[in-house]
DNA sequence: CCATTTTAGTTTCGTTTGAAACTGTTGCAA
DNA sequence: TTGCAACAGTTTCAAACGAAACTAAAATGG
């Protein structure tokens, strides 16, 4: 059922009476719905990673794009990853230290270090994968075939249009005084 | 279009040739899809928040809870906003500081200390709730009505399946030594 | 060429976080 | 009662984070 939508009354800025301001319950409010579930998946895949690899999530994800075994450089994974590259490079550098990644500078650009992972963070990308699936296969259980299909569907279409809105310079109009009582 | 599946192969456990590993591509795997996601919803409303009202997400979901008018507890709250208490405690004392919110100790029970919005905080719920709104009606503008009702729908069914595999105790049969190469 | 700008990645600094320990209060039970 | 467990909330400490400054190398262009 579409949640039953709430009104929209203009509101008096100074009201000390809650009467006329538009209601905002949380738990039907979409940013606050996936931040909430982003959360707890996030969560339950990092305790089982930490469980039993000592990896963090950083650290997995940069396994997973190199799983392949493909060498490429910090800004790519970066990329790839969707972390910014100061995240990158910490967490490669927690990878250097538990050798599971190998460094080496580039021939033709010194800037750029090529990165690979090591046999033993191979390994650990062979364990990792089905557990991982494993998981995600737990989740999308509670859902029909179709509503598979919607998900993939929906995800895309929302990430698309929240990249495009945050993208957006900010309202400058909007730009007021802070408010004071 | 349902994403194609990948194939689920038995991994050997020490390959350090990638082939018959399965492969796992970040870019559909949904809890980084989520993370993603929900990292960008929120990072873009926190923006916003902070410029216009100088608050915080956990600032933000206090007034949200308590925007009606209502008083309750610390422990109420964490609940309501699916914060842990810590970081109630700790965005109380900041909403203390900035005159948002007023606590005064309970009555029957000492323990329980009552909070209450102040004037210039309700004053900001009734700024911030219409922009909130807002925001939420622009990423959803990117879904149709059938869409929309699709998403409320998958959204609750997967909280409650990701609950559900949060509250599972951790598998203790997988528990082996960490892996060496 | 040399000077400037751009790019890749790292470091620093102040803040935020989460887990665990702690303080104070209430409820329970011998 | 008083002694102990449970509860509400805070503090502490170490790890993680983000923004901005920084270093080093390449590309640009006068």
């Amino acid at each position: 059922m579409p949640p039953a939508r709430r009104s929209r009354t203009a509101s008096s800025k100074s009201a000390a009476a809650p009467a006329d301001i538009p209601a905002l319950h949380l738990t039907r409010f979409l940013p606050y719905r996936l931040s909430v579930l982003a959360n707890t998946v996030s969560h339950t895949l990092a305790k089982l990673y930490e469980k039993r690899f000592g990896i963090t999530i950083p650290e997995w994800r940069i396994i997973a794009v190199l799983g392949g075994g493909e060498t490429m450089s910090a800004g790519e994974i970066a990329q790839r990853t969707a972390m910014d590259k100061v995240q990158v490079s910490r967490a490669i550098s927690r990878m250097l230290d538990s050798s599971l990644i190998l460094r080496e500078s580039g021939d033709t650009d010194r800037r750029k270090a090529l990165l690979t992972l090591t046999p033993k963070a191979l390994a650990i990308y062979a364990e990792i994968v089905p557990m991982a699936l494993t998981y995600e296969d737990e989740v999308t259980d509670a859902l029909s075939i179709d509503e598979r299909a919607q998900l993939d569907t929906l995800l895309s279409k929302l990430q698309a249009r929240a990249d495009q809105l945050a993208a957006r310079p900010a309202p400058v109009a909007a730009q007021v005084e802070p408010v004071e009582e």
